[in-house]
DNA sequence: CTGAAAGCGCTAACAC
DNA sequence: GTGTTAGCGCTTTCAG
């Protein structure tokens, strides 16, 4: 029977038990430097008998490196892209023994300072962020000047060198484009999420994040390939918070001439049309088709399914891991804006014009 | 121009810039014992100048607090209830001054095992653990013997003493079976996600987490109660992973009398009704009916929105970190079970076939 | 009010 | 192959 220690056993009471010195019973259990076979036996029995486990908070002060990561996520991982980014990277960072520390910044930009400097003082080894604007980054800057190594997900930003772990978003908005136009429709609306810009407006922001800014970039190069005049698109840019979306979907929708589908670029958007949709009675993949950036469990299992440019969530969050700790294990690594594809899949929320054009809402 | 370190400076570069010893300089900072209010701003300048900030691991070390509380997620955040806990605990952590460690433990006992056991050697200063398994629980008893506050969440454990933070599951599944039959409901089917069982069958299996164990219970007896007859009541019991619910919900529909009305007990089970529904080209909430454990805001914005048992998420994680920290700061408070009220929100996905009885599937 | 010094638990030089 | 010792950065007695 153990005596009952007040408190946990340190490698003193395994080195005492042993008979052996601190250092040697630390060898013992890293498994490093010379040592006698039958020591490390008897240490690690002993070890075992007082059920020692290293404290770890004492490893990283000694060693430097705290085997922990911090993960800075804007909004919040409640969001479809989000929580499974978040999963894949706890999962791809523990298989390579790092634990992840998380933060939540709900979009605000002091937030995001704060829990930097948070991370940063809790000497985590580097950071995964999301940032929440392309207009400030001083505290990025700051992250690099700690000589941390840091990489972007979701989003690259000018004026930061890192590696960026991002999907191409400019040829999921021209495939929504050119399936909505395959499918028939001529008048398309384009909801979108644009974080960092207050209320809604039709009046493209000056300043978007990277990944909205390629959607509506590619939105605009496949209209244009595919002949749809200015005229025929209608635009929304609108806060992602739990009000606008809805309003700007109505002026969407209560416009002279209505689009017949609307792409949305994220779930969010998505989700007020939908709302919006339920409280006309307006029926999705009929009355009005949809497509949204993001697929998620629910997009597929409704009905009608959700037509979606989807991208490689998990990749990218295992990616993101794997290049952050190839930076840690060797820093100097050269920055690489990674661009992973996206795939249209086409479910039922997309109306077949062009089969069924009588299905056309009359007021064309 | 502050001459450039190689690396961050510490309290004794703050100490010698200000002039003072550390001791002093640490006082300085941290704001505590006697100290002349001029030294304090001469220190504070030097820190400024330097850009210091305090090695949280150092502290952590001398004080024996990490500020860090771990939380094991059995199965996956991407849940549509662990997803909105997860943020609530990471906020309620943060306005307390406190960072989150974030494990995934996919439903696997040895995952959650090596979880715990990380954590501690991380030395969190308390856990907050959604158990896996009803039935195993050394590892949770070894939390205690090292005298690391936890506190279970979503679910109670016999054999354990420690704080809970649960919804009223028992009176959650009463509701939706009275809902059911007040909408003219006479044969149901319950879909039971049992974690920790394999494969799906009808039996009861012998151990259920306390969550489900609340809802089957809750559901009979409301049966009892009202009058359903167990030949009126069909089970299917299920493991939670892709393949299973879907085979489960199939066989719950291809009886020869068919239920009217399905409850499912979580979203996963929701959503394989969904999915195997829309494959066959049934309605819901008309077809078939639909009520299941959980609020989210797909379930809000389908059409027709789904009848769900809403649990208050945030505020079982908000209250699960208050009373982590109500123990941490202060050691042997009372073990308490909080169970939390849960509602029924009525929305499309129930026939109702008082009112519209020839809705009623021919096969009753 | 401030300084000297010890020590949290561990590992890595450096001796022997 | 093993022991001695220093020290990671910080806070906190204990003197003065």
């Amino acid at each position: 029977m153990a005596i009952q220690k007040s408190s946990a056993p340190t490698i003193i009471d395994v080195a005492e038990l042993a008979g052996v010195s601190r250092a040697t019973a630390s060898r013992a259990m890293g498994g490093y430097g010379r040592i006698a076979e039958s020591t490390v036996v008897q240490v690690r029995a002993a070890a075992e008998q007082l059920g020692y486990r290293p404290n770890e908070v004492a490893r990283a002060m000694r060693r430097g490196r705290t085997k922990t990561i911090g993960l800075v996520i804007i909004a919040d991982f409640t969001n479809a892209f989000f929580d499974r980014a978040t999963k894949a990277i706890v999962d791809a960072a523990k298989a390579r023994g790092y634990q992840v520390l998380i933060t939540n910044t709900d979009e605000d930009i002091a937030a995001e300072r704060q829990a930097i400097e948070t991370l940063i003082d809790k000497q985590v080894d580097g950071l995964i962020v999301v940032p929440s604007t392309a207009a400030v980054h001083d505290h990025l800057i700051k992250i690099q000047k700690s000589g941390k190594p840091m990489v972007l997900l979701d989003r690259r930003l000018e004026g930061i060198i890192a590696t960026s772990v991002t999907t191409d978003d400019f040829i999921g908005a021209e495939a929504a484009v050119r399936h909505a136009v395959a499918m028939g429709h001529k008048r398309i609306g384009f909801l979108v999420a644009a974080a960092g810009n207050f209320g809604h407006s039709a009046e493209r922001p000056a300043l978007l994040i990277s990944s909205v800014e390629d959607r509506v970039n590619g939105f605009m190069s496949a209209c244009a390939d595919v002949g749809i005049k200015p005229k025929q698109q209608s635009w929304m840019f609108c806060e992602d918070n739990p009000r606008d979306p809805e309003i700007a979907v109505a002026k969407l929708l209560d416009q002279s001439r209505t689009p017949t589908i609307i792409i949305a670029s994220n779930n969010d958007m998505a989700l007020a049309l939908l709302k919006t949709a339920g409280n006309r009675k307006m029926a999705i993949g009929r009355d009005i088709s949809l497509i949204t950036f993001d697929d998620s469990q629910w997009a597929e299992a409704m009905a009608p399914g959700l037509t979606v440019v989807a991208r490689p969530v998990e990749e990218v969050g295992a990616i993101a891991v794997e290049k952050l700790l190839a930076e840690i294990d060797s820093p100097g690594q050269p920055a690489e804006k990674i661009v992973l594809p996206t795939e249209l899949i086409a479910r039922g929320s997309v109306a077949n014009l062009v089969m069924y054009p009588e299905n056309e809402p009359e007021n064309y």
